[in-house]
DNA sequence: GCGATCAGCT
DNA sequence: CACAGCTGATCGC
């Protein structure tokens, strides 16, 4: 954004003002326990986590946005130094515990930076978030939206989280005498454990540290470090493979469930595609679907639009798919195409830098 | 010795 | 290809 005057998970450089989306490492990349660059503002959750993965973090510099309500901020213009007044508000994004949206309103335009997010068309909380997120804009009109474009393409479609959270439990139900390790990180996921919790009526082993951030989350009572007390596991993601749950196997019947993001069919010869007999995989995305991306694109009928996610060989100019919802805003035909330009080919198109 | 960056892996 | 992210090696100070 506004280059040296708002930096968004950006923490390499100079600038007034710094937000934090959310505490997963790649947007945390250059943040450290002895930052002194100037005033951080995020969400009430990443806040309560903070201490624990920036220990000795100066809380000083750390300001708490309440979810939905705006702040208002003083700037100094780059050029004249004038005053500039600008408007904040942190909107749940619901892509992790903590993660927001940041809405900026007042004199550099109506700019939303739309973090990594997941806005499910069935999800209560998502739903919550888009009255919030339409309340705070009045009316406005978007001139800048920055997406998370990491599935836009058509050919990214998965189920909601909660459908995933579902196919988990029947797995688990089908074997009720094996032991069952979930692949998990270090942040997300949990509502996908408490269900799992809920659903057996049992407590679900974390390790130690993930523990703690369960009850930095207000997640008590359903998660343990005692192997003994449950036979389903969450273990690291990194140390979830073939060969640990062959070991395991070996000791007693145990099957692994990998909830993964990655929404494509492997191929042979790639470590995600060994189909393995023990390995039970799960779509399970904290990032919005194109079908999801495209709804939240025609909500807000932004002038502009900026992807969010570096280059890569599936990413695709949000702009190519959603160009003929920008702008015009008083345009009330629906056109229910958002895929009518794709080509049956898809075309790569490498991004600039991430901004 | 320390942090930052990268290669490798899952 | 690569959701997110760990470990370990290496580079620069």
């Amino acid at each position: 954004m506004e280059r040296g005057l708002i930096a968004v998970d950006r923490w390499n450089e100079e600038s007034q003002a710094y937000f934090l989306t959310h505490l997963h490492a790649d947007h945390t990349r250059g943040l450290s326990s002895d930052w002194s660059r100037g005033v951080l503002f995020c969400s009430p959750i990443s806040a309560a986590l903070f201490p624990s993965r920036f220990p000795g973090f100066d809380l000083s510099l750390l300001q708490v946005l309440e979810i939905g309500r705006p702040r208002s901020l003083k700037l100094a213009s780059r050029s004249d130094g004038q005053d500039l007044s600008v408007r904040v508000t942190a909107i749940d994004s619901c892509h992790c515990p903590g993660s927001v949206m940041f809405l900026f309103q007042g004199d550099l335009g109506c700019v939303l930076y739309s973090g990594d997010f997941r806005w499910e068309p069935t999800n209560e909380q998502a739903w919550r978030a888009k009255k919030t997120l339409l309340r705070v804009l009045g009316g406005d009109a978007v001139d800048l939206l920055h997406l998370d474009n990491t599935f836009c393409n058509p050919a990214f479609d998965f189920p909601p989280r909660d459908v995933a959270a579902r196919q988990v439990i029947d797995i688990v139900n089908r074997h009720p005498d094996h032991e069952i390790v979930i692949g998990v990180d270090t942040l997300g996921k949990e509502d996908l454990l408490v269900q799992i919790s809920q659903a057996f009526n049992t407590k679900v082993w974390v390790w130690p540290e993930r523990l703690e951030t369960m009850h930095l989350l207000g997640l008590n009572g359903m998660f343990t470090t005692q192997t003994a007390q449950t036979r389903i596991r969450a273990i690291p993601r990194y140390s979830f493979s073939a060969a640990t749950l062959v070991a395991l196997d070996s000791l007693h019947p145990t099957l692994g469930v990998m909830p993964s993001g990655l929404p494509w069919s492997p191929r042979p010869h790639d470590y995600y595609a060994a189909p393995h007999r023990l390995i039970h995989t799960v779509h399970f995305s904290a990032h919005s679907c194109f079908r999801e991306i495209a709804d939240f694109v025609r909500l807000l009928r932004p002038a502009k639009l900026a992807g969010t996610v570096p280059s890569s060989s599936c990413y695709l100019n949000p702009w190519h798919f959603f160009s003929h919802l920008c702008q015009p805003h008083s345009e009330s035909t629906s056109p229910k195409h958002p895929s009518k330009k794709r080509k049956s080919t898809v075309r790569p198109r490498i991004s600039e830098s991430r901004d």
